[in-house]
DNA sequence: CTGATGTATTAGTATAAACTAATATGATTG
DNA sequence: CAATCATATTAGTTTATACTAATACATCAG
């Protein structure tokens, strides 16, 4: 298993932006058309259309037409799971994570804090 | 709960790069030296000491050093889970997910294929 | 202390992703 | 059919990320 790197690469790039979170955690509940989404996150239309755009192809959501609007929600439960299980295992680890600096430079005499 | 996009998003783009899914596989059952990393996933030592690093920053691996050699390994429990929760998703995910191209431009007359 | 080994850092460049503004498409209403 | 509304697409630019090669640092053996 997990030897399609690309494929598995793209899917968890969908959720890997603050905006696409965002939609995520706008839509989790329940499925709501691109405009709410727009209004709910002040976001700009063209963006959040890209953005749902991704997470469609990402096949982190569906969306269903109906009328003009096309509605959006959770691909499935075991995606919804997946978004409450990176909260949970978040709060494990919120420390750590605020300095993932690649490339950080250390003032002289400093040392890298070890997060071990 | 999961407001702080700034923090989530880090932590989940550390999993959001093939060469970090590389590693962070070659490391799941056991943890080991960069230069078993290097040697096992065929890399190249500068680049995935920068991953590591990047990893260890999103909080996803541990390192131990011992000696000269330093062993990273996945940080806790949780976050195996969560490797371990993103194979299965992405079974059910599979055949979406390979075309997940922004701004890609279709052919004169080409519909997008749904998948709703 | 010297050389060798393992790992980390830097600097520079190439590539990819995200944003904005403008425009296009498609459905609905009158 | 024309106007409107909702969404999608495009093109161009900016910003972030990944890669390579060279170099530095740290530990150990002799």
């Amino acid at each position: 298993m997990s030897c399609n790197y690309e494929v598995k690469t793209k899917f968890l790039r969908g959720f890997a932006d603050k905006t696409r979170l965002q939609i995520l955690d706008c839509i989790k509940e329940e499925e709501k058309a691109v405009s709410q989404i727009v209004k709910e996150i002040n976001g700009n239309q063209s963006n959040i259309s890209q953005h749902l755009s991704c997470l469609k192809g990402c096949g982190i959501i569906t969306g269903r037409q109906e009328g003009r609007n096309v509605y959006y929600s959770i691909r499935n439960e075991e995606t919804r799971q997946l978004l409450a299980m990176f909260d949970i295992v978040l709060n494990q680890v919120e420390q750590d994570v605020a300095c993932c600096e690649i490339n950080k430079r250390l003032l002289p005499g400093e040392k890298v804090k070890e997060n071990v």
